[in-house]
DNA sequence: TTTGAATACTTGTATATACAAGTGTTTGTG
DNA sequence: CACAAACACTTGTATATACAAGTATTCAAA
């Protein structure tokens, strides 16, 4: 219940923290069927479309620093949701079985999130929100 | 340099939590010369502009939990730019010298934060995001 | 008036995330 | 070829944040 006339709303990284914030507890509630917070749970959708694919790849993807990468690959591997194989310089990130029927039950509960938000923020409105915030974090990168 | 072909930007938690943390990494720089970091400074703001404000109304106003409130209040009173005064089960907060001291400066940071994005976002479109993001956040919250 | 519920805050603990520095590999240049 | 620079990842460490459980105070109802 924060005040409408707060002098926050009118700061954009207050804001959208704000709004993180709030959509990272309905994430997390979202995603509690699949006994992953949401990161991970997108991250092995990432590596279940793309076998093989490198952290940098995944970092770029998800906006976020090798090093998280790296984190949240540890965690998984040892949950035995991926595996990870060294060439050269490069490393590969593979699913195993578990991750690969893991799968559905995450898009699934990547719909029910959708739906979650569509339906308290309008199905137009959050489209087009979540495109201009898209949009926003792209243009932000360095 | 994430994909822009990329699952992830059909997802508001995703994307808002992409653009939280571009945001916040923006804010880290702007608030560089305060010696402070950008939640410390919103709040010490908040609690110059509203001596004797409670912790709840704090967490109110900046949409975090109290128990974070409790911790970012604890370093601040730690520096001495607030204390804490107990009346019965309440607490109220008031700014030392040093914290009114520090406010011009936060405040000029935070207008530099401010023209930094609008910068790299335009003016009119920062504008009109900030507020959809802001009532996205108001319309989640439980 | 006693007691149970509500309120306001704190504490213990956990998580996601990042930066800076470190390690190992490849590549390009003198 | 040798060695420096660039690359790809990991590790150490720090921070913001939250939840759940705990403490202390006030209020309400029997």
């Amino acid at each position: 219940m924060p005040s409408d006339q707060s002098t926050y709303c009118r700061c954009l990284y207050y804001s959208a923290n704000a709004l993180a914030r709030q959509l990272s507890k309905l994430a997390e509630e979202e995603f509690a069927p699949t006994g992953l917070a949401p990161s991970y749970g997108f991250l092995l959708m990432n590596v279940n479309a793309h076998p093989g694919i490198q952290p940098t790849e995944v970092a770029h993807h998800m906006m976020l620093a090798a090093s998280t990468v790296t984190r949240l690959v540890e965690k998984l591997e040892e949950e035995v949701y991926l595996t990870r194989e060294r060439e050269g310089k490069a490393i590969h990130i593979y699913p195993t079985a578990k991750s690969k029927r893991l799968d559905p039950k995450i898009k699934e509960c990547w719909r029910a999130l959708y739906a979650r938000y569509a339906e308290l923020l309008g199905k137009e409105e959050s489209h087009k929100l979540t495109q201009d915030v898209f949009a926003a974090a792209l243009k932000l990168e360095p």
